[in-house]
DNA sequence: GGCGTTCTATCTATCGATTGGTAGTTATAG
DNA sequence: CTATAACTACCAATCGATAGATAGAACGCC
């Protein structure tokens, strides 16, 4: 159940930030009361705090060893997701919208934020490191997550794709 | 007053998004009472409007007449724009924040957002043109986007300032 | 100039709805 | 018997929004 309510969360906040879903929109969502979410996830902090992090922990999995990847490859590995959750359930990189309303961001949510964006800052570096000439990885992240921003308020999947497709050909190997 | 009223909304909803300030904060913030800034804005969906309808118009004053520019000049008078907003100010865009929480933001001000990065799109294209090999608006305005999330969320101006340079060396003439 | 009227911008006071959160109870499974 | 996971029934605070009063400025008219 647990798990239900964060897959919950995760869609709503995904699509509307922290502030735009409430205990009681997740306990119709997955079937019980309010008071339950609350067993669950004390505070909304903590929950969002777990949301964050499981995020993480799943990116960190899906993206695996970074060394067994071609530069190339690695970019588009990292694409595929951004470009499956915009299409195929219209919603934002999560950690994208909290850092878009970072400023009122409950407190132990936010270094949750940061620690993605290491994450894959890092794991795209070292599978970019044989490229000769490629883009660092922040540049690249910086695209992608202003490629959702841009594709969801526009209702265009195009750019994303288009983005996508102009990093990958700047990258040598 | 009601410039004043839109001032304080952009400022608050440029750090924490439109469902990040009430009609009470901005009523502290500029002095009067919360039923007064009702007066000059019956709704929020109208404040928010209205404080997108100024934000782009803005935009396209300091944006100006993109003939006049070089493809290399264009990109940087966009870019400095953003740079400022986040290094003096520590602010998003505020068409980014709102696009980020697109999912649950009123109607009638979605459209403004589209509208705002029709504009930047077009002004980019064409200023653009001259130029031989260089990106697509789009990709430019994604990076930008992103690069102001991340780097609000990291603390660190660099991550927009390298993602702008970088954009910058990627322009010929 | 003086007088009544209307407009503007604020106020106090309050509304119903929703928010995050809590206390105490109940049902079920090990 | 205890632990888990749900429930009912609230609470105080805050939300967006409204009603009605008030003070002062601006205007038209004689």
């Amino acid at each position: 159940m647990k798990e239900a309510i964060l897959d919950a969360a995760e869609s709503r906040a995904r699509r509307g930030g922290y502030n735009g879903f409430s205990f009681r929109d997740l306990a119709k969502d997955v079937g019980i009361k309010s008071a339950s979410v609350h067993y669950h996830f004390p505070t909304k902090e903590q929950l969002a705090e777990a949301l964050a992090h499981r995020y993480v922990d799943r990116m960190a999995v899906y993206l695996g060893d970074p060394t067994k990847l071609q530069p190339r490859a690695a970019v588009k590995h990292l694409a595929d997701i951004f470009i499956k959750a915009n299409e195929a359930d219209d919603q934002m990189c999560l950690c994208g919208v909290f850092a878009a309303e970072s400023g009122n961001l409950p407190q132990r949510v936010l270094p949750e934020v940061v620690v993605f964006f290491d994450l894959i800052s890092k794991w795209l570096n070292t599978a970019l490191r044989p490229a000769e000439s490629a883009p660092k990885a922040a540049e690249i992240i910086a695209a992608f997550e202003g490629a959702m921003l841009m594709s969801r308020v526009m209702r265009d999947p195009a750019i994303l794709r288009s983005v996508v497709s102009a990093t990958l050909k700047r990258i040598n190997g």
